[in-house]
DNA sequence: ATAATAGTGTCTTTTAGACAATATCAC
DNA sequence: GTGATATTGTCTAAAAGACACTATTAT
């Protein structure tokens, strides 16, 4: 490349990787899909999933390989968005490489442990995740991660992502529940989502869930903020 | 560094640049500090301040180097943070280079054009800037880095990044207002910025500022966000 | 005095939050 | 009926917003 430079400056060549952090719910706990390292560096180690970004492939063309790849997962399915670079030169023992985050969320529904997946992708609770040792600076990537979709729900439509095509008020409430570790009145909480232009669509159909009286089912609106926002209680967690 | 790999698959090398969009407020007016490229690709084309990322530096390092050698501003008087990462293939006619893209903010004070500052760089008023056609994808940068600075104001306490290390609430004030093109009343943004706590700390000193009653100094707190936020018109704009 | 900006107070509307009351199902 | 969850309503407190009023300077 640098023979098409005018300039007589021949710049770093650095390899360039984007790393994912995919989470999910299930059963109510927050789930992030890692793979287990077989080779060097970091070999035995848990990793986020990720792909040196070819020569001639976008940022999210590298993105939606990962997915299909490595998580075993089909990428139109999901919500996912850039995160942050890290680029600290002795982040990779190989050399330099830069690694764009991503964040991408995964409805229950879709296949956890699906038959796509290559022989190492797997869910692990968050909890037991920071149990572990990461290669990398993976963990670091993952805490903006969650960070991340923690924050955005607050203010914009993200936990529908976390929900199949159709939900009930009590399933999305549970994303909040879950993601937040706190409970939200049910009240108070349907008062909010329902007077938000455009967060969620009634279908007019309701759901059997076994126990108690059966929901209203709704889709996810057009909106992508949310206006009024829902707030976290910043004392817990 | 692909000898070092223990996987026999060699990387795609990519170029690595931080761009910066620095902002500041010049009598009221948001201004973007833009270089006139000399050199091919681009030619006479306004730019982002920017460098090639070295082999042995962190990104934050490089950002440091852009605001000295193009920017001419001193690095430790400016709040910045990244933004996000830009890696079209086609981006940059030269070849595969990756730009991480870094918001920066200067108060009005520093230094416009310092004598540090190379020949090229300068202050644009935002509205000059989208008149003009700039190199690369630049214009999408800056776009990213106006509405990042623009929507974190409103729950964090970056304004104060505009101001001198002592201000006035009047000039935080000007900072809302000229970033949102929107008139805020005085006695309730004094009275929701004083109620944030560690947004702004009062000096104890006063200022005459020419005419009318003479304002109170403050100096920004130890709070990084802002509870309860201060909310754009969603309207305006 | 007037003009100008700083700062305080007051009232109304909106939103948040606690929580009671009612609705609709399974059993 | 009881138990469970869904949904609506009511009340209080906090915050937002409009706007009047007072304070302190220059001229």
């Amino acid at each position: 490349m640098a023979r098409k430079m005018t300039v007589p400056y021949n710049p770093p060549a650095f390899a360039v990787t984007v790393d994912l952090v995919v989470l999910t719910l299930m059963q109510q706990e927050l789930c992030v899909l890692v793979i287990q390292r077989k080779e060097a560096p970091y070999r035995g180690r848990i990793a986020l999933p990720g792909v040196f970004v070819r020569g001639t492939e976008t940022l999210e063309g590298a993105v939606r390989r990962t997915l299909k790849e490595e998580g075993g997962l089909a990428p139109q399915e999901l919500h996912f968005e850039q995160l942050a670079s890290f680029g600290h030169p002795k982040r990779d023992p190989r050399g330099r490489v830069l690694s764009v985050g991503y964040l991408a969320i995964a409805a229950d529904l879709p296949s956890p442990d699906d038959a796509r997946t290559r022989e190492k992708a797997r869910w692990l609770s968050l909890h037991d995740c920071e149990k572990r040792s990461w290669a990398f600076d993976h963990a670091e990537i993952l805490r903006t991660g969650v960070e991340r979709a923690r924050a955005k729900l607050e203010y914009s439509t993200l936990a529908t992502s976390f929900c199949a095509r159709e939900f009930t008020l009590s399933e999305l409430r549970g994303v909040y529940e879950a993601m937040w570790n706190q409970s939200l009145d049910p009240g108070n909480f349907r008062r909010k989502v329902t007077n938000s232009p455009g967060f969620v669509e009634a279908t007019g159909e309701r759901r059997d869930s076994g126990t108690g009286r059966p929901a209203q089912i709704y889709r996810a609106g057009e909106a992508l903020l949310l206006y009024p926002a829902i707030h976290r209680d910043t004392q817990s967690e």
